[in-house]
RNA sequence: CGGGGCAUAGCGCAGCCUGGUAGCGCACCUGGUUUGGGACCAGGUGGUCGCAGGUUCAAAUCCUGCUGCCCCGACCA
């Protein structure tokens, strides 16, 4: 028999008072659920409903992943200096990237990225175009000495972040990988049902000629996106020549000649690059062709930024009182709401629905507090549960119970049957 | 790194100008009354006032230095 989760065992610090550190809505709501705690300027804690949501991003991207034969590994997180020298990202990359000794004064660098670090597994191997491609990503923390760390998460100094890596012998097969990693994103983001943009982007600091970013729709994103009205044209305004005023482009003519440039708020949450050669030929990454000559292999690497997604669904998806999660991430699909659970009778129709929905494969958490429910009802609408089931003394004699939508706020009298068939629409 | 702001109980704030040894709301604990939308009454716990130094009989309050945090900008996934 499963164990229930019950409300009142959970850690679930909630406040009625926005946070006086915090301005942007997700990074409000997100301290007031109680998900996050801050522990220094950019640097946070996962706590347990929070950890819940990551979770559920993080298991969304890796199976999306897997599915498209990616590999996953773990690597370190202190990465020696010599490796960023030979790339010459030591002095490059800027102050971003954290650099330290450790006891006998060898030099480390925090992992911002593991472009190096991945080159060096690669290289240290006798590995054959016949075993190409591979793609290996793993999903770790990251860390960016970002000059201004703001909005919580979404822009922090430590972070979650899935990053991948191909290998191919010839540009084609780079090609290939990276139209492989677009479509595991494409498939990624659609599963976790957020707005969002794939637009052309600037490589930046991490290199390479081509690549794109997907940008999560939202007014409080960082980024400015034109994209056309009629075509499939998207890009950063970062690419676009012009030497106006973003907000002039909005309404002009789209580069590729199809319709009207509109300018949208983005916040990125996934970039894929074609590094081409330009690690491996720092870095001696070869590899021998069929007619046994050493090639520099084709590298891609695509990154994910795992727990921005979160702050950006909430930044999505909210309103004045509280997250409204997707149903693919929310901490808890459902939360049956026990209005008397002194009393017996209540409070073991509440463990029966919760066992129900369970088996039916829904994640299901049971408000069992003996607090008021206008108390329960507040911090259910804070934390953004998609469906309650608010069953009282009132109502559990009769075979109908009353289900409420986070979003819509509609209420139902629904028997059992009637709930799981929308559950399980919702899947 | 430039500009601005803040630091007083777990959270949100007042007190500072005009020095006299700390207060309000929420939260938390106890008792009682309540109980389908953030209850009420009574009582209670909790603070070396960010740190260091200085002025003074006396500093949360005045002065100097430092640290941390937030906002705008530049920079960046």
């Amino acid at each position: 028999m499963e164990i229930i989760v019950y409300f009142s065992k959970l850690f679930v610090p909630t406040t009625r008072q926005d946070p006086s550190e915090a301005e942007l809505a997700s990074h409000k709501l997100m301290i007031r659920s109680g998900m996050i705690k801050k522990t220094a300027a950019g640097i946070y804690n996962w706590l347990p409903i929070g950890l819940n949501v990551l979770k559920k991003v993080e298991n969304i991207v890796r199976n999306n992943l897997n599915n498209y034969g990616a590999q996953e590994i773990l690597m370190p997180m202190v990465q020696p200096a010599e490796l960023w020298k030979e790339s010459e990202r030591y002095e490059q990359y800027g102050k971003e990237l954290l650099k330290f000794q450790d006891r006998s004064q060898r030099d480390f660098v925090l992992g911002p990225t593991h472009e190096e670090i991945m080159c060096e597994i690669f290289r240290s191997y006798p590995i054959s175009y016949k075993d190409l491609p591979i793609n290996m990503y793993q999903i770790q923390t990251k860390f960016r000495d970002e000059i201004r760390p703001r909005f919580g998460v979404m822009r922090s100094r430590e972070f979650l972040m899935k990053d991948a890596y191909s290998f191919d012998i010839n540009e084609k097969g780079m090609e290939n990988s990276y139209l492989n990693m677009k479509n595991a994103y494409i498939s990624t983001f659609d599963e976790i049902g957020l707005d969002y943009r794939i637009v052309k982007a600037d490589a930046g600091n991490i290199g390479g000629d081509v690549s794109e970013e997907f940008h999560i729709i939202a007014d409080s994103g960082e980024d400015l996106l034109a994209i056309s009205d009629s075509s499939e044209f998207a890009a950063n305004v970062e690419v676009l020549e012009y030497n106006k005023d973003p907000s002039e482009l909005d309404g002009s003519d789209s580069p590729d000649g199809n319709g009207k440039l509109q300018i949208k708020r983005g916040i990125e949450v996934g970039h894929i690059f074609q590094l081409g050669q330009k690690y491996s030929e720092k870095m001696s990454a070869t590899i021998k062709d069929s007619t046994g000559t050493d090639i520099n292999v084709f590298m891609g690497c695509y990154g994910i930024g795992v727990s921005r997604i979160v702050a950006a669904a909430i930044e999505q998806n909210h309103d004045e009182k509280g997250i409204i999660w997707p149903y693919s991430i929310a901490p808890f699909h459902v939360n049956v709401i026990c209005l008397d659970p002194s009393k017996e009778e209540v409070i073991k129709e509440c463990q029966s629905v919760y066992q129900i929905l369970r088996d039916a494969g829904h994640d299901v958490i049971l408000d069992d507090r003996d607090i008021r429910a206008g108390n329960k009802f507040t911090d259910n609408e804070i934390l953004g549960i998609p469906y309650s089931i608010i069953l009282g003394p009132r109502n559990y004699a009769n075979n109908k119970y009353e289900f409420l939508s986070r979003a819509t706020g509609e209420k139902q009298e629904l028997n059992i049957d009637e709930i799981k068939q929308i559950l399980e629409e919702k899947k």
